[in-house]
DNA sequence: AGCGGATATATTGTCGACAAAATTGCAATA
DNA sequence: TATTGCAATTTTGTCGACAATATATCCGCT
């Protein structure tokens, strides 16, 4: 196949993948000709992609000067669990309360899966940070709410993927989020919707807990204030 | 002055103004070379002012076949005021323990403006539904969370400017929600982050009653189904 | 030697033209 | 008359070139 979707999709993918897993790097400077010719396109399209990033909050454009990477410091982490926590919290509500016996099956395959997989290869920690995202959302779907759903697989899914690469090279901690998990799909599966909730807002909460710590303790080590303007 | 910002940041001003308003209708499908030409700019920068519009989530675009204005159905203002109730819930709690008193005194300022002008013309209904935004903006801000401020300010702000063109010629409630403004800025006031998330969520929830009322009785009115697909 | 300004360079913003795809309209056939 | 296939037209997707703006370089001046 040659280009299955349109070129601004390709652009975009790509960009997002090289935004999320470091290869830009934070606060850098996008050049518009050169990342054109790397991906073997116009400028025109590659733009197009930028501005979608653009909505995405994944660059930050600054008119005639150009967009950068934008920087997932602290603060921004901060805000984006605070909304989490109360969109996933309220989605993890309604999931409850209308999910269907074959949506809740569901769950607990994918619950399933987690457990062997954590059980066999107890260090991969990678690929159940991946999928603890298909976990929330498939809440989210059964919440109903588009617009939930929109923004967690769009610029949230995005970010927190970002997180993860950021805070990867230190450990995880999948076995408390497993039991967790279990225990918010127990409450969804009784479609005892204000548990559900509480159980998701305090695995979302433990969870900024934890990559709070990663981050200080990252900061602290990288005290050396050098200069990194311009 | 010619041209303060970018063609694009004209463009997309435009647009997203003339889909608020209705100028452009819903499901129109919008062709761009004929708003490229309205506008007075070339095809592209009113493409990237496109792209921006579906990041935030007032088009949509199906590839090689052009975008169309959202449809704002009873079910997405459904969504769009669930999230609101928890996100705005959520900020409320954060501005009544972190605002500082001059931030206090500006949201009183606000209340009070709005006092007057609803005691002065009863009816001007209008003026105050746009002023309601900025009090729920004020206490966005409040909340330090800053992206709860820009979904606000950005998409959310869109979507309720276009709800409210589109209820306008129907009876708005002005007073009650006032009262309820009230209630709000004295819990923040008190610094009472519980009180006041309730008391929000509360606020939100009722608008989404009345709106709901009005949308259900329209709906009924026009109730003749024809087909208006494709 | 340090600073200010002017020139040169690079990068973003915009336009027009061409290619590819979809839609429309027509006509021929069952 | 309904339907299916083909052709013409419209519309979107993409590219390259030019204009406007910002950034970097260098030279002269105090």
């Amino acid at each position: 196949m040659e280009t299955a979707t349109t070129l601004v999709d390709v652009a975009a993918k790509r960009l997002a993948e090289a935004i999320v897993t470091g290869e830009l790097a934070q606060g850098q400077k996008l050049n518009e000709a050169e990342l054109a010719e790397r991906f073997g396109m116009g400028r025109g399209p590659l733009r197009e992609a930028l501005r979608r990033l653009e909505g995405q909050r994944l660059v930050s454009r600054i008119p005639n000067a150009g967009v950068r990477v934008i920087i997932l410091d602290r603060k921004r982490l901060e805000d984006l669990y605070a909304v989490r926590e109360a969109l996933e919290g309220m989605a993890c509500r309604l999931a409850a309360e209308q999910m269907t016996e074959s949506e809740v099956l569901q769950l607990q395959d994918l619950l399933a899966q987690h457990e062997t997989q954590i059980e066999k290869d107890g260090g991969m920690v990678y690929s159940q940070s991946e999928s603890d995202l298909d976990f929330h959302f498939l809440i989210a779907r059964g919440s109903r709410n588009a617009m939930v759903m929109s923004l967690l697989s769009g610029e949230h899914f995005q970010l927190l993927r970002m997180c993860r690469y950021r805070t990867s090279r230190n450990a995880q901690r999948p076995r408390p989020a497993l039991t967790q998990h279990r225990q918010i799909v127990e409450a969804i599966a009784q479609h005892d919707g204000e548990l559900a909730e509480l159980l998701m807002r305090r695995h979302i909460r433990g969870a900024w807990q934890s990559i709070r710590a990663l981050i200080d303790a990252e900061e602290l080590s990288a005290s050396v204030p050098r200069k990194e303007n311009s």
